[in-house]
DNA sequence: ATCTAAAAG
């Protein structure tokens, strides 16, 4: 066993539980520890265990929600055990495994655990798995409770589960799992006074305006951080924050720095937020939610609140996403109110009145799995060839209603993913393996059979990294860098145009450069890019044509669509809307017909028949 | 004329 380096761990407020820890651990086969920011739960759990021995008989899974914990964190205990990552310590997340077979402590993130589960369902290589932040509900959490529920039953003498979680519903958990103890470590928070608004303001961005301006005139020092919906609103606020606070009186207060915060931001901007402010400066920090969890911001004192998020939310009985601003939960307040209680004690200004946060706020959010549609889950449970399982049946700890699941079926049904009694087929399994939604999936085999398999990969791989295309009108042309013209799909739609993309930006030999000369982010392309090279790969043993790019042998004549467009089409079949003659609009083809207006932009023309789309999401 | 939060394989 490595004895703890010289900078070794830090006295956290676990380390006094360890015992207790330690004895739940021995005698149940599940626990769950509550433990709050500032707790050491994540970093010391692991070392704890491996302390105490856990470790003779397999390693330590460690998983959480995201990649940039699972790294963060791995790179923490490794630093405190003295050892380089890869060796005792290691993590391993998509593109990236840091790992051998020295490895006893793994971070992973749950999607990578999932993954795992697929070629080796018992997980025999752990002898502990941690689910951290299960608060959070991730869909990828969700279903790892439900197999783990199931795992402990076969594997009672040798393996070991910890739930962990940063809220109170640890009785939920418990109970789920058949009364299992909870523990409760303290984290080390500071107090946040509440401030509510007598009203909710007609318009919450003015009203985070006046808000923000005052702290900045009446308070102490200390950051604040302002809660907002989406880029739109931050890009509104930012630029009238840094506008009224020209117009203070000169001398009034203090310095001022607004800067904006949210995930399309490119990383070096994303960063800015991470420096503290200069002397004498006071920071606003303008951000959407991933400010809520995903990144911390060091020394913010102050938040206010608008009481909305954005939230993304499947329809069963449309078949359609759609996205809407909501109200937040009572959880997801108290957690921004958090935010201003880090290094000292906060005030959160809330612009919503308390009653309204009493009776009209959820609880907590609606968990991921009741909001998204469950085709890639369903599809992914049905590969596992769990026996006597009913998918309407599976034990889930906030069950997705039936509609929702029936759903799911009918989709995975209709693109020949499971048969008419439900069993998976042979394109299900080989779909199950490619980490993409059943519907890309679904295409990348048709194109196979179509002999398109390599635009098709590309197609696939751009859509995965969500590479947004802005519209730049001719008056943006000023400055002195002049955004490139894009490939524009040739009348072909927008999958032909980020095909053309991608391929344009190949043969620029993959230069960074091109991408930000064309505007692009060049985090996404690069994304896409190392997406095609994971599929290619796991499509190798089936693929009937070329898997690599095929755009540089000139351009003697014009390369073909037709057969990706089909190939789209099959996989979208249950997301397909065509074109009304002599109506500006398009209607959805299928069991039910709708009207629907396309907001997406991937417009395709399909079938001979006249103009078809394939939507991923619309309004009406 | 209209628009996308955040996260994952």
């Amino acid at each position: 066993m490595p004895s703890p380096s010289p900078s070794g761990p830090p006295v956290l407020p676990i380390s006094e539980h360890e015992d207790e820890i330690v004895a739940a651990v021995e005698a149940n086969p599940v626990i769950v520890v509550i433990g709050e920011t500032g707790s050491g739960k994540s970093t010391q759990l692991s070392q704890i265990l491996h302390r105490r021995g856990y470790t003779r008989r397999g390693a330590i899974a460690v998983t959480q929600p995201r990649r940039v914990a699972a790294v963060s964190v791995s790179r923490r205990v490794a630093q405190e055990l003295g050892v380089s990552i890869g060796e005792e310590v290691g993590y391993a997340i998509r593109f990236e495994d840091r790992t051998s077979e020295k490895t006893k402590i793994k971070y992973l993130t749950d999607g990578v655990l999932l993954r795992e589960s697929l070629s080796n369902p018992e997980l025999k290589q752990y002898s502990v798995i941690i689910l951290d932040e299960a608060h959070e509900r991730s869909l990828n959490t969700d279903i790892l409770l439900g197999l783990m529920k199931r795992l402990i039953k076969h594997r009672a003498s040798d393996l070991k589960v910890l739930i962990t979680s940063a809220t109170l519903d640890g009785l939920k958990v418990s109970n789920f799992f058949s009364g299992c103890p909870v523990l409760n470590i303290p984290g080390t928070i500071f107090p946040v006074e509440k401030f509510y608004s007598t009203d909710r303001p007609t318009n919450y961005i003015e009203s985070s305006l006046r808000t923000a301006i005052d702290i900045h005139v009446k308070e102490a020092p200390g950051d604040v951080l302002i809660f907002m919906t989406g880029k739109d609103d931050i890009d509104k606020m930012v630029s009238k924050l840094e506008e009224r606070i020209q117009n203070l009186e000169e001398g009034s207060c203090m310095d001022a720095l607004v800067l904006p915060l949210h995930g399309s931001l490119p990383p070096e901007q994303q960063v800015r937020v991470f420096s503290p402010a200069p002397p004498n400066c006071r920071r606003f920090i303008v951000a959407t939610n991933v400010a809520e969890t995903s990144l911390t911001v060091d020394g913010v004192v102050f938040v206010v609140d608008c009481g909305y998020v954005k939230q993304r939310q499947y329809n069963p009985s449309t078949g359609m996403y759609s996205l809407d601003v909501v109200e937040i939960s009572r959880v997801q307040a108290d957690q921004r109110a958090g935010r201003a209680g880090r290094t000292r004690p906060g005030k959160c200004y809330r612009l919503y009145p308390s009653s309204i946060y009493q009776k009209e706020f959820l609880e907590a959010t609606v968990p991921e799995i009741q909001r998204t549609s469950l085709a890639g889950s369903v599809l992914y449970l049905k590969s596992l060839n769990l026996p006597d399982i009913d998918i309407l049946k599976f034990d889930f700890l906030d069950p997705p209603s039936r509609e929702s699941l029936e759903d799911a079926l009918r989709q995975l049904y209709l693109i020949d993913a499971i048969d008419e009694s439900g069993q998976i087929t042979d394109v299900g399994r080989l779909m199950a393996e490619l980490p993409l939604d059943p519907s890309l999936s679904r295409t990348l085999i048709e194109a196979n059979e179509l002999g398109c398999l390599s635009q098709a990969l590309t197609v696939a791989a751009v859509l995965s990294a969500e590479i947004t295309l802005r519209q730049t009108r001719s008056k943006d042309m000023e400055g002195k860098r002049k955004r490139q013209e894009l490939p524009d799909g040739s009348g072909w739609g927008d999958h032909v145009q980020l095909l053309q993309i991608f391929e344009s930006w190949d043969q620029a030999d993959y230069d960074p450069r091109w991408c930000s000369d064309h505007d692009l982010q060049v985090r996404g392309m690069k994304f896409s890019k190392d997406v095609r090279n994971q599929l290619s790969q796991i499509i190798q043993k089936i693929a009937k044509g070329p898997t690599d790019l095929q755009a540089r042998r000139g351009r003697k004549s014009d390369p073909e669509y037709r057969k990706l467009r089909r190939a789209l089409c099959v996989g979208y079949g249950n997301q397909l809307a065509e074109r009304m003659i002599h109506h500006n609009g398009y209607h959805t083809v299928g069991y039910r017909t709708q009207l629907v207006q396309c907001i997406h932009l991937l417009y395709l023309k399909v079938m001979n028949t006249g103009n078809c789309l394939c939507m991923s999401s619309t309004t009406n």
